[in-house]
DNA sequence: GATGAATGAGCCTTCATTCAT
DNA sequence: AATGAATGAAGGCTCATTCAT
């Protein structure tokens, strides 16, 4: 009966993205409700329906977002970094708080969980991202290696290698909810001893 | 008119946590529904709620049994190897099938994607399974750091990193159904190629 | 929450087509509601799905009941009449009464508007209704004939005939709306002066 | 920004009928939706209620219009046919194809199941179909009848069983959609049988 | 103990209609 | 005049759960 349309369409779309972000991860996509979600935009679900077709699509639209920032976050660190062992502190860290924040987490879980049906869901999130890191990483390490502060290997495997090393313990525990967000501290102690490890095996020989 | 015990309580009480696995894992928690449980038991509804009252329990019901499982298949395997890259091929050989198997997959996934909303299930099968498996990681490598095979260590911390070494590129890239089950010749690559690693940095000094 | 098992199943099931019958005619297959006749049968919309798993398949059972009826209808009337005239009234009597009142007319109305995206719908019915209609005054017409009451003809062309003769006109005008139920003389009437007609171009040369 | 009436409103006007038509034919009153004929017209919905103030005021407008060119199809023809029987066979063919053409029994289909609810609508369109084509019918019978070629009769109910003749088996078997769209062929032969069996009856006595 | 009919809340989606721009 | 975003009421359907038999 009465109409608003106070926003432009676009910041709209986005806010309902928002939105739906929110509820699809305390939720889930099964449980979540377009109800709640149009609930808590503050619009009809009519409105929500004008702009996307589908519950499936405004999941759809989600992963694409999602996939669309972890794509940029993992393109614009460009560690400026003198040695190695910083570099590598460096993409640990944030690789790491990524997976164990409670944002970053959550957004994992509810994107893996609909992987099983959805199989181009659970690609595109893992090109985007866990790849796009590991890549990331192995630049790093082929530039290391080439520089001579790491002896010759398989940069891809090497940064797998790296990768597993710090973020193990800490992301199944996160995972499966049994340990709290962890703290700065803790993530650069994870990753600092991760270094260790690794530069143990792939520095330079003595 | 005709009732039929035929089977004693308990094992018809396994059949219906059979089906619910299967039902749960295939669907999630949310979209699983008890009339397509109780119709592939082969019962009827009404059965269903004599055994369990609710869905969250008979879900309960179904990660306790879960984490039995997992913590029998973590007690088990006692490897009588003669050195330590023997005893870590074996165990990191069961740990990561268990975790890249459909099986395995689909069952820590179903679980996690509820541990949300229960932190108990979260952390009950974080017990039963991944922490009890690097707890007997880390048993191994104690033994061995006593018999001289490795250098001296927080044992707790090296399992942890052994099994990233392995577990953390074909877990995650399974997780997100970005890659077949792989082959039990690439699990064994998987992990031999950690254990060189985990050699070189936490074995004897040369 | 309160069960009430009250009737046996196939007579709720009956009572159900009863209102779904009343609904249907009412509004048409696109405006009726199972809400409203769940409502009108006195139970929840749960109880009506599961009875009928869908609309669609309510609609179809509800033709299928009438189908039946109608055949029955047909196949009673075994008249017993002496001459042509008295017989060819008597199935007349009835044919067009079928057709123009006020339950057969809804009933016609109602198939026929699903028989467009429904074929087998609409074919089911008219073989039940109107083709074997036709075939039964084709019989009394044959019968006819070998008795010398009529002239030789195509019995099956001279059925139709005759119903076309009677029925055409009130017919139409019911379909439309555009006239009240007529009542039995005006029947009887409309079948007389059908039967004069149809005597004088099929009955015997003078 | 831009706004285009190109065209004038009367010719927009129509094109939206035309569309109504169509979408209304296709699935029926209920079933057709203002969005889709606005989309298949290729304005906006907005722009549809500017000239329609409801979706039965546009329903109501289609069938004005199907009214009128009812009335006019009736109307223009003018048999200048020599004898009866050609007069008969030249108006039998147009009322018989316009009743059994898709186009035609689409129309008639439609406007028959709304005719329940809305009395008005079934009877203009009896109005200038049905009883128009009968009328004219009975005009030309009435001047045979004065021309000698007819014996004395009721025009009026002559018309109707001349009708009735040769619409009725194609009619209902369309009707029902138990029957292909008739050839020129069978239309001609179904007509021409109806007029033998009418001169039979309503010829001048031998 | 087993059954299965009954329930009502809630879900996803569609629709006719309105009104500011 | 044309647009198209916004709306809320329904609609079809599913589901966890209860309880008389």
């Amino acid at each position: 009966m009465d109409v608003k349309p106070r926003v432009d369409r676009d910041s709209r779309r986005e806010a309902i993205l928002d939105v739906a972000a929110e509820v699809f991860m305390e939720s889930g996509y099964s449980a979540a409700s377009m109800s709640t979600i149009a609930a808590r935009v503050g619009g009809s679900k009519g409105t929500l329906y004008n702009y996307f077709g589908s519950k499936e699509e405004l999941f759809a639209a989600y992963v694409d977002r999602q996939c669309l920032w972890q794509e940029e976050l993992m393109d614009e660190q460009v560690s400026q970094a003198s040695d190695v062992r910083a570099a590598l502190a460096s993409v640990g860290r944030i690789l790491l708080t990524m997976v164990v924040s409670g944002f970053g987490l959550r957004n994992f879980v509810l994107i893996v969980s609909e992987a099983g049906r959805a199989p181009e869901i659970g690609r595109a999130f893992y090109e985007s991202g866990p790849r796009r890191g590991a890549a990331r990483v192995a630049q790093y390490i082929a530039r290391a290696t080439l520089a001579g502060e790491l002896r010759p290997c398989d940069a891809d495997q090497a940064s797998h290698h790296f990768i597993g090393l710090f973020q193990n313990r800490l992301f199944k525990a996160r995972l499966c909810n049994a340990a709290p967000e962890p703290t700065e501290a803790e993530i650069d102690a994870e990753v600092a001893a991760a270094i260790e490890v690794f530069m143990a095996a792939y520095g330079p020989r003595a």
